[in-house]
DNA sequence: TATTGTTCTGACAGTTACTGCCACTCTAAT
DNA sequence: ATTAGAGTGGCAGTAACTGTCAGAACAATA
């Protein structure tokens, strides 16, 4: 696939920049499990680093700021269920594709923990700006996925928009599954999906 | 008009609340300007608070965290856009009514400012958050306006989908306006809005 | 294995962002 | 004129960061 994997160094990926990778994974799962496990409110650097065992001065150098500490994980969502997308099988509706990998990705198959996990950081304006961050930022990721799979050029601004409109759909849908108890998420992906004209995924070049 | 317009305190709005959103007004649109003029590195609240004759304490009186103190300017933006949208006339096309109010609002006609306000606020990462956030949480007031332009159900999916995808095309009509020079806003939106099924705005009940 | 150069880490000090508290002022109604 | 309620600013305190530096860990050589 053309499109680089989120958040990952430009330059020479050596085996320190793979651990760093590894440890800033770690360190975002285990920062979201603690959230999760005492909320948002009142929480301190402090309290994140005695949790994963780090000083706060490492601390502030993987996050710049102490919310960017759960933005590899989100971003971890993304990249896993982009390259599920881009493993399917090309002849398939671009949007059976979609909300196919949507349907078997985590918060489909765990909401319980998924609708937590939304209410919890969506409870502090801080984490949801971040979260809100980390959707738009992966719309130029999105951008070469989509264009790579219908065969354009990633900056039209065709695919641009598709891109932001099908992160739209997603984000969205978050909001009303995180809100509603019985709502699905694949379900909500796939009707705001569906009301998206066809005409954004036509995989014909100098299509506008 | 049924939606309530943004930022307005939801219980009686007394003479001293009046006053209250004008200065709070005033204190965002002085401080939009002041960052405009100076940029965003190294601004502290104390020289917000210099440049418009309140206390630091006072600051965080009207603005939770400083950079929120660009929101009630932007939120006013998009309040004149909606009242002018509303203001078309019925009959007319309602992505035609969306463009033409994006055409004669104030980034249209002053795009060098306004390019040099989305260049300064996005350059960064805490006033671009609050510029997102502000978009996010209009969408409620523009899925509010919309509905009561097609007489539909505010809170159907389909009105919640539509209000977020046009925000969608704004938002990703502005990146590119401040990306490149000569790059309509007004056009860009009108590009993007035509992308999006006529579908979303029929104006029939009982639809999804 | 020893050594050398680079990167990672943590401690410390310092600045900025914010909050609670209190005294004072201003305003609107009596 | 008076008085109650809200707005304001000063002060002190905490949490969020940042620059600097010394030591630890680590990879690549000898």
């Amino acid at each position: 696939m053309t499109a680089q994997p989120l958040g990952t160094v430009p330059t020479s990926a050596n085996t320190r920049a793979l651990s760093r990778q590894g440890t800033l994974q770690e360190l975002s799962q285990a920062t979201v499990e603690y959230l999760i496990e005492h909320g948002t409110a009142d929480v301190t650097v402090k309290d994140l680093t005695r949790h994963t065992g780090i000083s706060e001065r490492t601390f502030f150098r993987y996050f710049p700021r102490k919310e960017d500490a759960i933005r590899p994980f989100l971003m971890a969502g993304t990249e896993r269920v982009a390259a599920e997308f881009l493993a399917r099988p090309s002849d398939e509706p671009i949007k059976d594709s979609f909300v196919a990998v949507w349907s078997k990705s985590w918060p489909s198959t765990h909401p319980e923990e998924a609708r937590r996990m939304y209410r919890v950081l969506g409870s502090d304006r801080g984490f949801q700006a971040v979260w809100l961050q980390a959707m738009i930022d992966s719309e130029d990721y999105w951008c070469e996925v989509l264009a790579s799979r219908l065969g354009l050029d990633p900056r039209s601004k065709r695919m641009v928009f598709a891109a932001a409109a099908v992160l739209t759909a997603v984000r969205v849908a978050w909001r009303s599954f995180g809100h509603d108890e019985d709502v699905s998420l694949a379900t909500t992906i796939a009707i705001n999906i569906h009301m998206l004209s066809d005409d954004l995924f036509v995989p014909i070049r100098n299509n506008p």
